[in-house]
DNA sequence: TGGGGTTAT
DNA sequence: ATAACCC
């Protein structure tokens, strides 16, 4: 289909080293904003990758976990996060495959990015598998050419919630109609590009749009007018549905008696902001009114890279060496492919308790010797040594090694992460990295100046 | 309960 | 460095 939005922001290649967080859109009244969301993601890669598997109930495994299942699969009864126990039990003859190595997931995940940065330079990843796109400026452009032909009719592609009626004289109804039928392109190019199904939402915010775009399930899309705003806020079922209310906030609330979504709209504000703080209540608030100013922001190339690997035990040294190796020489690829350099590590841990484990990491991180970023392009055999000896000095700041310990989970993250050269006479970097100290007071200088003072105080 | 990610404090 | 959030 004819439809591309201009030359876009390039190819993520060219704009790999790009500056992050600048961002064009400030913010507009009248935003049309849509939300993707792949079904079942890693299955879908896995059927490609083996289209035997297609009519078969299929489970991705990490672990101990199907993670993810076709919807074959959930035709059985099968959920996402059950336990490999629970999933052979109710379905003996699924197939499954392994799904701990991330690679072909993330490589497809980048080109769904890259393929709705054709539509719009604002696509911002939520996870591997959703990403929004603020599509304001297209729509407006289509508004425009809708005007020049004489107003002619527009329709909606995929579903309105709750069936509300259109208003051809409403603007908004106008440019939400526009969107939808992006958001079919979208997912049309998606299909026949990748091959990939999913679900889309349009809406004027972020928190709306991923709301409604999963009110029609595998493969379809629904635009929401605003005049159905409180009926899908009200089709919540609890506060802890709403995007941006996790665990433990749902936890206090709950504390303060509040479950449903109109329970937090009514509530005193002031208590709120005593119980939660000003910012949190004050953000949770205006989400529970469906309100979300939150800008699309480009999220660009990853922020860190990370490698982690859980396991059952893990209680001596030589053992966490050995994973650390590990992990690091994946990471070493990764970091190889993607360009740029990291300028810190972490190394996390996890120890065993057998009360709830999932919320007891601790990390301990250091500036990686500048001897040790040069060396980073020249093959991975150059730096992998000294980078396991820093990740011991650090594990060794989070463990005693004489005495017992027992670890279920060791992960290592680059981050930091920064284009190269970029110090050659006559760049932004070689004059950000030079001189004075207290000038202005740029975020880019302080990063620079902080980082040259932790020069030689590592580990 | 996995193997990732982000931002705020 | 941790705590919260997201998938």
């Amino acid at each position: 289909p004819g439809i591309h939005a201009g030359p876009g922001r390039g190819s993520r290649a060219q704009c790999k080293h790009g500056p992050r967080g600048l961002r064009p859109t400030g913010s507009k009244a009248h935003r049309v904003i849509v939300h993707t969301d792949l079904d079942c993601f890693y299955a879908q890669v896995e059927m490609i990758h083996n289209p035997e598997l297609r009519d078969k109930p299929l489970g991705v495994q990490q672990k101990n976990l199907v993670v993810t299942c076709n919807y074959e699969a959930r035709k059985l009864g099968i959920k996402k996060l059950m336990s490999i126990r629970d999933a052979k039990e109710k379905c003996p003859q699924m197939v499954l495959v392994n799904g701990e190595d991330l690679t072909q997931y993330r490589e497809m995940s980048y080109k769904v990015t890259e393929l709705l940065e054709e539509f719009s330079p604002l696509v911002e990843r939520l996870g591997f598998d959703e990403n929004f796109v603020d599509i304001t400026e297209l729509v407006e452009k289509r508004l425009v050419q809708l005007h020049r032909d004489g107003c002619s009719k527009v329709s909606v592609s995929g579903h309105v919630y709750n069936n509300q009626p259109v208003n051809l004289n409403d603007v908004m109804h106008i440019r939400l109609l526009i969107g939808s039928q992006i958001a079919a392109e979208m997912r049309e190019v998606m299909y026949n590009r990748l091959g990939l199904t999913g679900c889309a939402g349009v809406a004027s915010n972020k928190l709306l749009s991923k709301l409604v775009s999963g009110t029609f399930k595998p493969n379809q899309q629904t635009v929401l007018l605003p005049e159905s705003c409180q009926d899908l806020l009200g089709s919540l079922d609890h506060i802890r549905k709403v995007p941006g209310i996790g665990y433990k906030t749902t936890k206090r609330l709950e504390l303060l008696g509040l479950s449903s979504v109109r329970d937090l709209q009514t509530f005193s504000p002031v208590i709120l902001e005593e119980t939660l703080g000003v910012s949190v209540a004050q953000h949770i608030q205006k989400l529970s009114y469906g309100d979300d100013d939150s800008p699309v922001a480009p999220s660009g190339p990853p922020q860190s890279l990370s490698d982690e690997d859980s396991f059952k035990k893990c209680s001596s040294e030589v053992e966490v060496e050995k994973k650390i190796e590990e992990l690091l020489v994946n990471l070493l690829d990764r970091i190889s492919k993607d360009g740029r350099k990291p300028h810190t590590i972490r190394l996390t841990i996890r120890k065993f308790s057998s009360a709830y484990k999932w919320f007891n990491r601790e990390s301990r991180q250091c500036p990686i010797p500048s001897q040790i970023i040069q060396k980073f392009g020249t093959g991975n055999d150059n730096v992998l040594t000294p980078l396991v000896g820093i990740l011991m000095k650090l594990f060794r700041k989070m463990i005693k090694v004489d005495e017992p310990f027992h670890l279920t989970l060791l992960s290592v993250c680059f981050l930091n992460l920064k284009s190269l050269p970029s110090l050659t006479k006559g760049s932004i970097g070689f004059y950000l990295t030079q001189s004075s100290p207290p000038s202005s007071s740029g975020k880019k200088l302080r990063e620079v100046t902080k980082d040259h003072k932790m020069e030689g105080d590592q580990v």
